[in-house]
DNA sequence: AAATTGATATGATCTGAATCATAACAGGTG
DNA sequence: CACCTGTTATGATTCAGATCATATCAATTT
């Protein structure tokens, strides 16, 4: 297995322990593949290499209801912790899958200090950016969700898209003709610069100057273990995670 | 502290190590406390136990974006991580709030193997939850929103709403109106059964007996480590995650 | 008991995003 | 090269949900 072609695609894989390398499978899946149903005892941990997967219940009228797709990376991870899957596992496109044996991830999870730290870590970013998302989502405007997503996801005001604008439509909820036309409009109204793949918040310097740092209308402190109860105002360097 | 009344509202906390509680604090906060402040070292893990926090950055424009806002449960957990955090802690209504001493809560992770993988179940658990929401709130129809939480968060087509339909319609993304208006609409036409906080998904008799069991169009499994490759159709239980 | 507050409705109106259609354009393939 | 496919783009139309207004009801407070 190529195991450099597969980390590069899914960082957290550099982190998997030896013995746990040598009892992965890595399977080819055409649209359709059933990868478990509901009700099956749980045997393996999935992570999407390439494709598309999707997580499904049938209702009592017959109808579908994706409850989750996942595009790249694990899903269905709390079935770490159960028994018997409780949807369906349907592949929906062709593409690549990586199946860890349960048994041996659990152990290494066990065993291993650094891979079980790594996983932890893995899933509280996971937890960040999904929060961040519904919170996006719930926002009605367009516009909105482009900013939330830049104040979210970017640095400094600022994101490089590393993916098609059609797909980054359908991550912010919207069609993509409404994402062209937003981005358009935002970039002429001078809110949002783009060059090609970066994307920025123009400050408007009028607003910026009568402000130099926003007015902190409360100043109780809670977090006050340790530190005088000054705020400290390193100034303001964006990245990930809260 | 009074501990079994907020295990009462956090099963979760049931968990947690004599040795993590004793250091445990349990704050009082009112709207506009600051928890925290961007680059701020992060010293302690929160819980919301009651009111509301939200994570804040303001943009080069002076406008305040709204990253999540937590209602309940833990909220930051990507910062147990890492040293600074990266946005602004704000109560946003008067409430309680613990806080751990992150020191302290690293430590527990690493020596008690039981309080550990309860916290790695907690976080896939969240996981699974925040990605069907995300796939709820990505649906376009407050119809669709409201029969995919059903099929998501409900056990056999039914669920017990156990918070005031406000507070829901607004975890649907959707105006309290159009939820009352869509429930009704469901209602109606005998989609949905309402019962005070009961709903349900009403089966259409017609169509069951016609379809008893839904159409597998795909036959191929992919997980048949073990045994063999016949589905195993004991029928449906719905509960909680995938 | 009167007053206040918040949830539950329901109606009227309007706007913004989905949808459908069409076209330019790039990249890959035979 | 012509051909095909998918992304980027823009226009016209429609409609579902947001918004605003108003009313009822239950639970609390005074």
């Amino acid at each position: 297995m190529d195991w450099t072609l597969l980390i590069e695609s899914q960082p957290f894989l550099k982190h998997l322990p030896n013995e746990l390398r040598q009892v992965t499978q890595c399977r080819n899946m055409t649209a359709g593949d059933s990868l478990f149903r509901i009700g099956d005892f749980v045997r393996n941990l999935f992570c999407v290499v390439k494709g598309e997967v999707q997580l499904i219940r049938h209702d009592v009228r017959g109808t579908k209801v994706i409850l989750q797709r996942s595009r790249s990376g694990f899903f269905a991870e709390a079935s770490l912790g159960s028994t018997a899957y409780h949807c369906d596992g349907l592949a929906a496109e062709t593409g690549v899958l990586l199946c860890f044996p349960l048994a041996a991830f659990r152990a290494s999870l066990d065993q291993n200090a650094a891979f079980r730290n790594v996983w932890i870590e893995q899933l509280a970013r996971e937890v960040r950016k999904l929060r961040a998302q519904c919170e996006r989502l719930s926002l009605n405007g367009a516009a909105d969700r482009i900013i939330h997503y830049i104040e979210s996801e970017g640095i400094n005001d600022t994101f490089t898209l590393n993916q098609p604008r059609k797909a980054w439509a359908s991550e912010l909820g919207l069609s993509h003709e409404s994402l062209y036309r937003t981005l358009k409009r935002l970039s002429n109204q001078g809110t949002l610069s783009i060059e090609s793949n970066k994307i920025s918040l123009i400050s408007r310097i009028n607003e910026s100057t009568i402000f130099p740092n926003r007015a902190f209308t409360h100043s109780r402190i809670m977090d006050n273990s340790g530190t005088p109860d000054i705020p400290s105002h390193q100034d303001r360097q964006r990245t990930r995670q809260p």
